[in-house]
RNA sequence: CGGGGUGUAGCUCAGCCUGGUAGAGCACUGCCUUCGGGAGGCAGGGGCCGUAGGUUCAAAUCCUAUCACCCCGACCA
């Protein structure tokens, strides 16, 4: 491919809208284009890369036995309507209306669409276990659509879907996603991990995520020393602590604290650290207020404590209104004694003796508190977020965390659509059995932007081989001075399309600080330049996209070079 | 949806406070010079100053409304 034919438009500047590397480079390189919010044309070098991402999913799922399907993204509200999702999914559904005023949804996911073709064709166990799998465009839309193509509303998913006729088929199928998953961000030359996530509402079944490794990663992983371990942040588990809390020392005391409404305000004006006093937040829950009581310097999961019997879900902090309703005073000196609202303490509290709370009057908190004296022993549960260094639910060694992007998912279904929707078939004994289900997606479009994330420097894009738009980029010096070193470039771009690589051939008039810049911003692996000098020498100069120096090398070293190291 | 911010050329931005009829750099077109790490000169093309009202002799500039976008908080591949 010549670059004058290829119609690329590189950007010196960052586009203020672009807030993250990803979406500068990719906005830089001229991959995509921005036409609304969350919604981006792809550029044809963008598509490249896309193409190349789609490629290798499509032949680890086919080698993994899934069938390539592909499924109206416009889908109509009636089966929405039967799952119960129509009214469940909200605002994230882009609902549609027709000419005849019938109502439709632009497809955010195609549960509902696959059970429905399941119901309708598969009749015996005999067609099972049977796994149906599109790439094609989603729509969600996101409250706020940002990081470019890693959050936009419109984007391609590769989803799957298995139908099995028990749970044992179920378990099966979905190793083999978990095995098809891993060869492809393996194959896609990524760092990732697999994390343990949150099963959601339908108790007990499995759900694991892949995840890119980048620092600008929207979720935080923690992950064991070994690796045994590694779970979202959000489900990743706290366990009670050993022991038993040191005896009381402090006699119980009802200090003044003007003003001191936050943690922070409160070790300051008291002189002690945020782990010796306890933070008493008061939450919405189905029957009025709940209090939820953790230790000063831990962090609330809201996913945890959304799932407490009597606490509202999605998680919701109180009002102003009701805390002053419940604890009879201004937000800031809530503490458990006294309060009347159901209370949930965390595990960590058991430990804490002598510690700081909040005494439900304005401008006090109470110090020197200490279970079993002052305040009743309570049950403990788990509510707080994990941090670097806890202990390794279930494993030996402390907890890490890393930040990572969510790139594929996988999910063990259970029969929650087969029931709602009537999706059986007949066993061995002609017996009625709803199939048990499986899902797994992956992000087609958020792991181009993820791999950006992972690889780049202040250049521009260091493209992981199997995923670069170009294996090669040609760049000729001063091409117009010489007729020779022209004829010379065209059959070396010419022999090496030949020998099956894919060449970027820069043939601009253009100065040659200009090519190399280019080259390194769209972040093509290998580059060959071709010189006058160097034709008289029969030189050709190679360097890695990650090399910090070219080699001179002759033309038959160079090209052998390049061969060795574009064998996949 | 709440809070903050920005809308001026394809991109990055100045001009706005203190109204007087549109600017720079990059990109683009032509010519000349230059040519191994984003060159320089000359000459050009390109803007209903987001939109609609209002104030004024006069509005990019002041006022009001509205729309769009961006950033910070509740979601997911």
């Amino acid at each position: 491919m010549r670059y004058s034919e290829f119609g690329l438009a590189t950007l010196k500047e960052v586009p203020a809208e672009a807030e993250i590397v990803s979406h500068q480079l990719m906005l830089r390189a001229g991959m995509i284009r921005r036409l609304a919010a969350g919604l981006f044309t792809w550029m044809p070098l963008g598509v490249r890369v896309l193409k190349k991402v789609e490629a290798i999913v499509r032949d680890e799922m086919n080698r993994a036995g899934a069938l390539e399907v592909l499924m109206p993204a416009v889908q109509p509200a009636e089966l929405w309507q039967e799952s119960g999702r129509w009214s469940q999914y909200g605002p994230l559904l882009l609902r549609i209306t027709d000419r005849h005023d019938r109502e439709y949804c632009f497809g955010p996911t195609h549960e509902e669409v696959i059970t429905d073709i399941a119901r309708r064709d598969l009749k015996s166990y005999k067609q099972l276990p049977v796994n149906y799998y599109q790439v094609q465009t989603k729509f969600r839309d996101e409250i706020r659509p940002r990081f470019g193509v890693m959050r936009s509303r419109e984007f391609i998913m590769k989803d799957a879907y298995s139908f099995h006729i028990d749970q044992a088929s179920l378990e099966d199928g979905y190793r083999r996603m978990y095995d098809a998953y891993s060869a492809i961000f393996t194959r896609l030359g990524l760092e990732f991990r697999i994390v343990e996530a949150d099963s959601g509402e339908i108790g007990g079944n499995r759900s694991q995520e892949f995840h890119v490794i980048a620092d600008s990663g929207e979720d935080a992983i923690a992950y064991s020393d070994d690796d045994r371990y590694a779970s979202n942040i959000e489900s990743a588990a706290t366990l009670p602590p050993e022991g038993e809390p040191p005896a009381p020392r402090q006699a119980l005391q009802k200090v003044a604290t003007p003003a001191a409404k936050t943690i922070e305000a409160v070790c300051e004006q008291l002189g002690v650290a945020p782990e010796e006093t306890l933070k008493t937040l008061i939450v919405a829950g189905d029957d009025g207020p709940v209090a939820l009581v953790l230790r000063g310097d831990h962090t609330l999961n809201p996913v945890k404590a959304a799932k407490l019997p009597g606490v509202a879900s999605p998680l919701q902090m109180a009002d102003a209104a009701a805390i002053r309703r419940v604890t009879g005073c201004e937000p800031g000196f809530a503490g458990p004694a006294g309060l009347s609202i159901p209370l949930y303490f965390d595990h960590a509290t058991r430990l804490m003796s002598d510690f700081v709370t909040g005494a439900n009057e304005a401008d006090v908190h109470f110090t020197g508190v200490n279970f079993g004296r002052d305040l009743e022993r309570p049950e403990t549960v788990d509510l707080r977020t994990v941090a670097a260094g806890d202990p390794v639910p279930g494993g030996k060694g402390t907890l890490r965390i890393a930040r990572g992007i969510e790139v594929g998912h996988i999910f063990q279904l259970g029969t929650k659509y087969s029931q709602s929707m009537g999706a059986t078939v007949q066993d061995q004994d002609g017996v009625d059995r709803h199939l048990v289900m499986g899902c797994y997606g992956i992000g087609i479009t958020r792991i181009v932007g993820a791999a950006i994330e992972q690889n780049h420097d202040e250049r521009g894009i260091i493209w992981p081989a199997p995923l670069a738009p170009f294996d090669v980029v040609l760049i000729g010096i001063n091409l117009h001075k010489s007729a020779r070193l022209a004829a010379a470039a065209v059959a070396l771009h010419d022999e090496l399309q030949a020998s099956g690589l894919e060449v970027l051939f820069d043939d601009r008039d253009a100065r040659p600080g200009v090519k190399f810049a280019d080259a390194e911003l769209i972040g093509i692996p290998h580059r060959l330049v071709i010189s006058e000098r160097g034709l008289e020498a029969g030189e050709l100069e190679y360097r890695h996209r990650r090399d910090s120096e070219s080699r001179t090398l002759k033309r038959e070293a160079a090209l052998a070079l390049l061969r060795e190291r574009t064998l996949t």
